[in-house]
DNA sequence: CTTGACCTTCCAGTTGCTGGAAGCCTTATG
DNA sequence: CATAAGGCTTCCAGCAACTGGAAGGTCAAG
């Protein structure tokens, strides 16, 4: 199969199935004409790292999960730490991204909005961050 | 003053201020030395990207809110815009975030996270997602 | 035989810094 | 006055995870 197939079939970018292969997440063989020629259970590990990308988790987690998935001896345990982790990482993002949106989404109400200089949102990011005495 | 100096006034490493000279967001003026010389004002900027980038401005959104802030006749619809533009990505991403962090939880509690090798993690990351027929 | 769709490689760019090397400049101490 | 520590300079490289584009080989259809 080529990699225009794979690419349709994963719904991944065919610039990213080579970035991949470069990377060492995946090994398709070449064909006597150069191209990469991929199998079955290529698509499989594909479509695998597509879904975990998705999920957010990292290339290199993603190759960690990767070979447990690959070890047919793994503990699930070993799984379930990784996720764990990034799991973690993303909700420490989203109350990072929760704080930044609270405080904008105050300036921007306290924000007229209108032909005039007056804004309280630049007004905020030009003081120095004080606390009510 | 020098860049160390006014790296902890505004809390911004040494070597972003340089990177902000760099791109052509402060300019400052040059000691006999070599040295770069900083006025208060240059920390007042400085410090006012610092918070813009904590709000997760982008470096060209910082720009533009800089050019706003420094022009006196701006229109605060034009801070608004960018400001709910911005709040809106966070938004965006936020539901992102939520919508793996959701997955994932599910995964995490659904995985025994033993010894054992059965994990439904990897099941999912594995199969097609394929809503109940 | 040519056209057009694929495929290849390689290089560069994205965002926003961060680290490090090599080498001046300044200040404090012996 | 010599020297050592620290601050400053520039430049180069690299991070993550691709993405775009150029230049060129390959293949199937008409």
């Amino acid at each position: 199969m080529n990699i225009g197939d794979v690419a349709e079939r994963t719904g991944l970018p065919a610039k990213t199935i080579r970035y991949y292969e470069e990377i060492g997440l995946v090994h398709p063989l070449r064909g006597t004409n150069g191209y990469r020629s991929f199998t079955d259970a290529h698509v499989h590990k594909l479509a695998f790292l597509g879904r975990a990308r998705g999920l957010g988790f990292s290339i290199e987690e993603c190759r960690a999960l990767l070979a447990l998935y690959e070890d047919r001896g793994r503990a699930s345990a070993d799984v379930k730490r990784i996720a764990k982790t990034h799991l973690a990482e993303i909700e420490e993002k989203m109350k990072e991204l929760s704080a930044m949106r609270d405080t904008l989404a105050d300036l921007v109400e306290k924000c007229a909005g209108d032909h005039r200089p007056d804004c309280p949102i630049l007004k905020d990011l030009s003081e120095v961050g004080q606390d009510a005495p």
